[in-house]
DNA sequence: ACCTGAACACCGTTCAAGT
DNA sequence: ACCTGAACACCGTTCAAGT
């Protein structure tokens, strides 16, 4: 497994990802809520304060966690039966890698709850939202469908695109983007920058406006609404068709 | 407001209530995870241990507080302004009855992440899918489809749908149906009930089998993708048409 | 560079006692 | 019937010290 961040000296990493691997493994057996500080440190044989210097603090400590499990949706996609003919539509390649996505967080309990209550973007995510993202863009819909698409099913599926593209609810102001970042998180993610700045490059909306929850909200619940109805004239039924 | 409980003695549901109310204003000035029991008591100029002569433990007090509010949304969809016909199809009641929802919960930040964390159904969650699910029906829809609708929506609206109908995930099995409270409970929840036991009368199906989260997931991401692909296909724009 | 031990300021909850 | 005070078994995290 590759997981990209921050890279300070080798020794530290190494250690870290033992302190995560672990965490997700106890997380496992007794749950997120009783996967305290203290008794991680001593699942690892090791005084509580010793954590601390492989993770800031327990907040930090759920980041990496989720961070680990999101990076092994890439793997389980990986390793399907069926290899996927090379060029399908967006709906097989966004079906098989939420899927892939679903079967992966079902093998942690703990995943779903934490990942809702997570507030910070870490790269595996922000990677697999590239992928997303990109598959739609590729499926040829625009960025403001993308957009809302995203939005959409953000919720339902993994609960971590929620808060994706807006920062309104942080409580501190997110500082202004250093230009240079923005350059290299272009060229790491696309497609999100694509999703996330085509407002400024619409002539005819306000440039830097932000989303609009409660349009988005709408959208998805019309969204439900309509294709709802739509099978409701169908005479849909879950019984096999026999 | 109303909130109908297993009732003991008067005093104790006035003093009760006054518990939950002073801890949702608690919570919504300083969020659901500063909120401890002992700080909620000197809000309320008391002892801690007092709180527990009302309130069995932190989590009745969560339930209790997720109760409260959830009672709003039928005050706040009967002090809507336009007073809606009395007959208009199901999607529009849906969609009043959501958005009312929507704006209730948002007065309150906590309240998302703390109804998810919830096992147990309170009696106003289970009112408020009452009248949800009565729309769905009265507007035509199969107990069979409704059921699936409920579950497709459940994540993204509230939340508290995910696991109505399904008790697989809960540590302890459920106890045996009293015949008794089955009957109070379709007496009260009539069209919860029809949803859940529709499948008892469909002599194609296996009697009493439960949810089927993998198919209700893929209905979700089915109904989902389809209606991305059709508005792609009308070229949908989120631009206001001019 | 990494780990330790003792301490601080908290938790939820119990128990036995008060009125 | 309701509230209290002291205590228990925990937390996350700090600081200063060890190697």
């Amino acid at each position: 497994m590759l997981v990209a961040q921050t890279l300070n000296e080798p020794r530290v990493r190494l250690r870290r990802e033992r302190v995560l691997r672990e965490a997700v493994d106890l997380a496992d057996a007794i749950g997120a809520d009783a996967l305290t500080m203290r008794r991680l440190a001593e699942q690892l044989g090791v005084v509580p304060m010793a954590l601390y210097k492989h993770v800031a603090n327990r907040e930090e400590l759920l980041d990496g966690m989720v961070d680990l499990i999101v990076g092994e949706i890439e793997g389980e996609l990986a390793s399907e039966q069926e290899p996927a003919a090379a060029s399908t539509d967006w709906q097989t390649g966004v079906r098989r890698r939420t899927l892939a996505a679903r079967r992966t967080l079902q093998r942690h309990p703990w995943s779903r709850r934490v990942i809702e209550g997570r507030t910070t973007k870490t790269t595996a995510v922000l990677d697999y939202i590239e992928q997303f993202s990109s598959l739609l863009l590729a499926g040829g819909l625009s960025p403001d469908l993308t957009h809302h698409a995203l939005h959409a099913i953000g919720g339902r599926m993994w609960g971590f695109t929620q808060e994706l593209f807006d920062e309104s609810h942080d409580a501190v102001p997110a500082p202004p983007p250093d230009p240079a970042m923005l350059q290299a998180a272009a060229a790491r993610y696309p497609s999100i920058v694509a999703v996330a700045t085509f407002r400024a490059h619409d002539p005819g909306s306000v440039v830097g406006r932000g989303c609009d929850d409660d349009a988005e909200f709408e959208f998805a619940l019309d969204l439900w609404i309509d294709g709802i109805e739509r099978l409701h004239r169908r005479h849909w039924s879950s019984a096999p068709e026999v």
